[in-house]
DNA sequence: GTCTATATTCTGATAGAC
DNA sequence: GTCTATCAGAATATAGAC
C-alpha cells in the first residue's frame, strides 16, 4: 500500500500527478487561460479525475496559488529573521538564494503578483503570519545600526524596494528586458550571476554613512 | 454630423466608450480573465455593438495592447535619444516622468509584462522599432563617458536594469510591498515621490569612477 | 480509483427587427 | 447605429458503468 512508503520518497500518485501538472500551466499562464483539460492532458490522466480529488477548478487553484506564495516568500522571511547575522552578510546570502531561486522558478513572481492584484485580502493573513516578525526585527536591525552611525538612516522601506526591485525585476521583465538590452538567454545568465555580486555592493553603497 | 467635430475635441462616441471600457478592463484583468459582456457593461451600450465596431474581442485587445505598449516605452524611449542632455539629467527627468506616469497608470506595467509572457514575439518588430535607436544612443553615451574616465566601466545592461527595476518595480509589487512595510496608499505615494530624488542619486552613486 | 458519456453553464459572436 | 434574442462552441462539472 502507498501509505507504507517512507514519507521522503517522492510520491507520483494520481494525486500528485494532477498537482504538479496544475502548478506547471497555472503558473505559467495563470488561473483564466488555463482549462482543465490542459492540465488532465498534462498530467496523463483523465479530466474527471481532476474533480474527483479537488471538487473544482477554484479549489485547485487555491492549493497551487498557497504553495506558491510560501515559496516565494519564505527565502526572504528565513534569512531575515536570523538576528545574529550582520546586515551585509544577510543582504549577501539573500540576493544569492534569491537569484538562483528565480533562476529555477523563473514564472513564479509574475504568477504571484498577477493573482495578488485581483484577490489583493485572499491572503492577507497569510501574509501578516509570515512576514509581520521579519519586517519587524530587520527593521529594529536597521535602526541600531543607523543610530550607532554604522550606516546612514536610510528609509527601511526604500531599503526593501531597492533590494526586490534590483534581485527581482529583471527576471519579471525578461523578455523585454532582453530586448532592450540585445541579450540572448545565455547573455541573461550571465548577468544576472554578476548580479549576485554586483546588488550587495550597490545596496552597501547606498547604506553608506 | 460628427465629422464636422474638430479632431482637437474628446470624442465621446460609442466606439470611443468602447475602447475606454475596453483599455480599463483589459489592464486591469488581462485577456481571458475579461468578458466581452463586462466591457459592454462598463461601456454602458450593448453586447452585439462591440462585435459591429471591432469584429472580435481579439482584435479589440490587439488595439488595447498596442497602443497601452506604445505608450509604455515612449516615455523612456523619447528621453534617452536627445543626445545633447548630460546623463545625470537625463536620468533625473526620466525617472520623475516614469514616477509620474505610473502613478497616474498603475496596472500598466503588469498588463504589459503578462501579455508579452504569452505572445513573445507578437511585438518583436514593433520593439525593434521603438528601441534599437534609443539603446545605440544610450550605450555609445556611456562608453564615451567611461572612455573619458567620468563615470565607471558599468555594464549599459546592468544599469537599465537598475533604472527600470528602481523606478518600476515598487508599483509591479505594490499589494505585497504595502504589506511588507506595512504602508498604507498615502505613504506609498509620499514613498514613490521621495523615489524621485533618491534614485538618480542612486544611480549615480553607482556610476561614480 | 478510473473511465466514458453527458449535463450545465458560460461566452463569443451573429441574425434580424427597428 | 442600436437593440433583443439566439446560436454555436467551449469549458467546468457530474452521473454512472466498470
Amino acid at each position: 500500500m502507498a501509505k507504507a512508503k517512507p514519507v521522503t520518497v517522492k510520491e507520483s500518485s494520481t494525486e500528485e500527478k494532477i498537482k504538479e501538472a496544475a502548478r506547471k500551466l497555472f503558473t505559467q499562464k495563470g488561473f483564466s487561460a488555463t482549462r482543465t483539460r490542459d492540465i488532465a492532458d498534462e498530467a496523463g490522466i483523465n479530466l474527471a479525475l481532476l474533480n474527483y480529488y479537488f471538487r473544482s477548478k477554484q479549489k485547485l487553484f487555491d492549493i497551487i496559488m498557497m504553495e506558491n506564495f510560501r515559496q516565494f516568500i519564505k527565502g526572504i522571511s528565513f534569512n531575515f529573521l536570523e538576528e545574529a547575522t550582520p546586515l551585509d552578510e544577510k543582504i549577501g546570502k539573500i540576493v544569492t538564494l534569491y537569484i538562483d531561486f528565480l533562476t529555477q522558478h523563473p514564472d513564479l513572481p509574475l504568477f504571484i503578483l498577477n493573482e495578488l492584484r485581483n484577490n489583493p485580502d485572499q491572503l492577507a493573513a497569510n501574509v501578516d503570519a509570515e512576514i509581520g516578525d521579519t519586517r519587524k526585527k530587520l527593521f529594529e536591525q536597521l535602526k541600531l545600526a543607523a543610530a550607532a552611525g554604522r550606516i546612514r538612516d536610510l528609509d527601511p522601506a526604500h531599503l526593501m524596494a531597492n533590494l526586490m526591485g534590483l534581485t527581482i525585476f529583471p527576471f519579471i521583465a525578461r523578455p523585454i528586458f532582453q530586448k532592450v538590452i540585445n541579450a540572448d538567454d545565455q547573455r541573461f545568465n550571465e548577468l544576472m550571476q554578476q548580479r549576485k555580486e554586483l546588488i550587495p555592493i550597490w545596496i552597501k553603497t547606498m547604506l553608506q554613512p
